[in-house]
DNA sequence: TGGCTATAGGAAACCGGTGTCATACGCAAT
DNA sequence: ATTGCGTATGACACCGGTTTCCTATAGCCA
């Protein structure tokens, strides 16, 4: 049926027997057009198929329909989580998205990322976490032309187009849970220095325990680098600790897994003699032995969120968006031994 | 430093005293050019920090530059790695690449990927599994004057773009090697009707266990959905088995997680007493316990050929490629019980 | 010196849309 | 009948590149 080229704007006024800007207005839902010229148009344009070319229009209009998404997540579930939430809220839009997976550590990181959105006249980009907490490159984006949404840990200093979850409250609330089902001896794992989220789940913590009216312990407490190792290596820690914590809070699921694989190595059953709580909900909590709790962040609520902060013009937009993350409570988290004793 | 508005090739050639062609065959770099024509264009496009439109290219070209990835796929790593190892290869040219998460049960899949494809002009599609076995889309997107790529498993009998994994093999070498280190009753759990993938790493099975000398036996064969629930009730069907199996091969890590949680919860220790092998090496593989050893593609190289062969010209990009995946051996593998005795 | 050819570079049209402005028309007010 | 005005449409230039075709100049030979 498509003999060799896809009809223009000009094959479909030559054959309704109108002029290009006439049809420019269907296409455009002009107010100021006659119904039954309207109508003409929309069957010669119906039959041919016709689709406008997105390059010349962007062309003409000087700005363009590409999301750029920017991204160094090692959390893969998450990175697609963000991709279909974006995908959801312009799908019935002109734009698409672009992805650019990079390498924090390279040190061309910003001359790359500079190239390519200037090489595809990006109309806005989306930086997820870890690398939106690089100011320098939101900077950059930003006097390239682009709007700049940054998606992460509640960051309430900069006004600016955001979009974030409260790691802080998530955290604090996951931990007064625990103390709720009795725990009172309770480990964390923080994250790695330098990061926002470790940061904000560290303070959230230390909240959570205020909250509860308990104490943290510096022997059961470490730091990690967020990486299923250094979670073995905790467990060696705080497992060693005297007494031992009854309850581990995990500053993300890669940790907590390692953290439960040395505890179950040691012969402890969990959640019976030690409750773990983990941070991300990736696919792997959920397949690990005993499935485990963690709090998981509503990512494609926060995508369609920047996304339309994205796309849609207004200042109402540059408002922070916060959300809350939920506690998805699987089994690896339950009351301590002595709690049963006690009830 | 950028007033309000980009350098244009006008701008460019107006400083430079030349006309807008000489700016483009520099550009292009065509070669009936004098050096210092060039030289002196080439000062004032570095001075000015001039870069090409793209979209007034594709105008121009009647072509443009955005290949586009569609994908269905649950492996969240998977389509990550296809994301990276695509960015490898386009990386220093013009093309971008644009996703496209689909929902494979929507009724109006073949709809939406059409507009997709139409709205943006895309020069060429990917197609990751299990999508790219869908021959109605393939036939679709080459219609609409795409060159299509698909990535499966080996489907030798089309001869068109494709790269696969050899899975027959892959599976057989596996399936060879559990036989080799002394198992002789081996069980399977297969993958859904339908799949291309389920199908080839059943052959292979049963290839791997004719080169070994063993027979297939019902008792302790299944099918499942490629889903962890589906291995969990796969083992309670092959661990009733009189005898049990010493080892299982489970054409994919999510159904070998669900019949390692099982086989646990029953008291079963793996290696020791059952070895069991996967199929994808999802990020889940790595952080169950025991590790789970298992079969993986070459993601990236594969993509990166993927990649390759649509933005090369030439027929010979239509032969196909066939990569040969790797067996991870981490601890979920290892000689059967009796075998140590034998030796 | 004239004529021919090769080479560097330019003018203008074009790709497929959009904006600006002018125009034709119908109808009410003067 | 003329003016004035709102509505529907068209002519034309323009966005930033590329292509086609043409010209100017230099170099070469006779």
């Amino acid at each position: 049926m498509p003999k060799d080229q896809k009809p223009t704007i000009n094959d479909v006024a030559r054959i309704a027997g109108v002029s290009k800007k006439t049809v420019s207005r269907v296409i455009n839902k002009s107010a100021l057009l006659n119904a039954a010229t309207r109508e003409k148009i929309e069957a010669v344009i119906a039959d041919l198929g016709y689709v406008p070319n997105p390059q010349a229009r962007a062309l003409a209009l000087r700005r363009n329909f590409l999301i750029g998404l920017i991204h160094d997540n090692p959390n893969a579930q998450m990175v697609l989580g963000v991709q279909e939430g974006i995908l959801e809220t312009i799908r019935d839009t002109e734009f698409a998205l672009v992805v650019r997976p990079v390498d924090r550590h390279s040190p061309a990181l910003l001359d790359d990322i500079r190239h390519f959105i200037e090489r595809q006249r990006l109309f806005g980009v989306m930086l997820l976490p870890p690398i939106s907490e690089n100011d320098e490159l939101a900077d950059m984006c930003r006097q390239l032309g682009c709007t700049v949404v940054r998606m992460g840990s509640a960051a309430l200093d900069k006004s600016e187009h955001l979009v974030a979850s409260n790691d802080r409250q998530a955290v604090a609330d996951a931990v007064f849970w625990l103390s709720e089902i009795g725990h009172r001896r309770i480990g964390f794992i923080a994250g790695p220095d330098g990061f926002r989220s470790a940061r904000e789940r560290e303070i959230g913590f230390a909240d959570g325990m205020a909250r509860a009216g308990l104490t943290c312990d510096p022997a059961i407490m470490a730091r990690g680098t967020y990486r299923f190792e250094s979670g073995q290596a905790a467990a060696d820690q705080l497992l060693a600790a005297d007494p031992p914590p009854t309850a581990i809070f995990a500053s993300n699921d890669e940790m907590a897994a390692g953290f439960l694989h040395k505890a179950l190595g040691a012969g402890i059953r969990v959640p019976e003699q030690l409750s773990i709580i983990g941070f991300d909900n990736t696919a792997t909590a959920a397949h690990i032995w005993p499935p485990l709790t963690t709090v998981q962040w509503p990512i494609k609520a926060m995508a369609r969120a920047a996304a339309s902060k994205l796309i849609l013009p207004g200042d109402a937009a540059t408002q922070p968006s916060i959300f809350l993350s939920d506690l998805v409570r699987r089994d690896s988290a339950a009351p301590p031994p002595q709690a049963e004793g006690n009830h």
